[in-house]
DNA sequence: TATAATGTCTACTGATTTAGTGAACAAAAT
DNA sequence: ATTTTGTTCACTAAATCAGTAGACATTATA
């Protein structure tokens, strides 16, 4: 049920560049030592948020990433699908990685299903409402 | 985020146990077959699930598994968090599984830890009130 | 215009986890 | 005694995780 580390390293490095939005470019060297981040491995997983839309970067010297939305446009949900494929615990209750269920007759009336239909929904719910803006800690 | 497939398996053979519940041991072929769960592997499952005191065995010919405690008694919660290893999304986060955040500076004030904590703490709240007998079908 | 500093892209790898399988063994009913 | 069942331990193929490595492209600036 943990998450992995790519996710988690992802939200964090989000919440640094949320906390200097409107700088410009952070380069990716000062958020892997300020966050204690392998640095290659955070060029890939920055690499993949710039590919999602929601980086922006600026190649050569003084190059570096930048949040292209607002941090109050982005929302925990989105990152947690990319990263874990899904936010549900089965694929039968997932909206974005659905398929049908492999053990029961009927999906409508899967009691099992039910209960992890709620987990999801309510997770989701919390991350979808949880933005990048209202995870940074000001000093 | 997809739940292993021993906790699927678990949760399905437990339900089936909980509408047998009373008619003494069935046996473990009966249960693969029915519920389309390899066998061998089965057999690795319901005897994690006696280790936990939740099932009973009864060797030789006629034997069998079979619950020792009443539907009503047995809780989704404990049997994600024993095969999962916890239900929180990070450690820190975590009741039985908890460690250190390798992250925050300090965890009373992080405010990804919160969240995740709130999502912890409702998926919980679901898993635990569902109990087997609520998962049964009656044809 | 040379060069140094950055991001880009692809491929690779060791470790761990997942999802089982197989076989020898022990117990109980008949 | 034999057959049928669960018990235990060891093993494994495949997938995923958590990175690394290196060649390349782009930009600032001296």
């Amino acid at each position: 049920m943990i998450l992995s580390k790519k996710t988690r390293y992802a939200i964090v490095a989000l919440t640094r560049l949320a906390k200097e939005y409107g700088k410009g470019p952070i380069q990716i060297k000062e958020i892997a030592v300020g966050e204690k981040i392998p640095q290659n491995f955070l060029e890939n997983i920055l690499l993949e948020l710039r590919k999602m839309g929601i980086l922006g970067s600026k190649l050569g010297k003084a190059g570096g990433y930048f949040l292209l939305k607002k941090p109050d446009e982005v929302n925990l949900a989105e990152i947690v699908r990319h990263f874990e494929g899904t936010i549900a615990l089965m694929y039968c209750v997932s909206e974005k990685a659905y398929q049908p269920c492999e053990f029961c007759r009927d999906e409508a009336s899967c009691n099992i299903r039910k209960v992890f239909k709620e987990v999801r929904d309510t997770s989701y719910d919390i991350l979808k409402r949880t933005t990048l803006d209202s995870l940074i800690i000001w000093d």
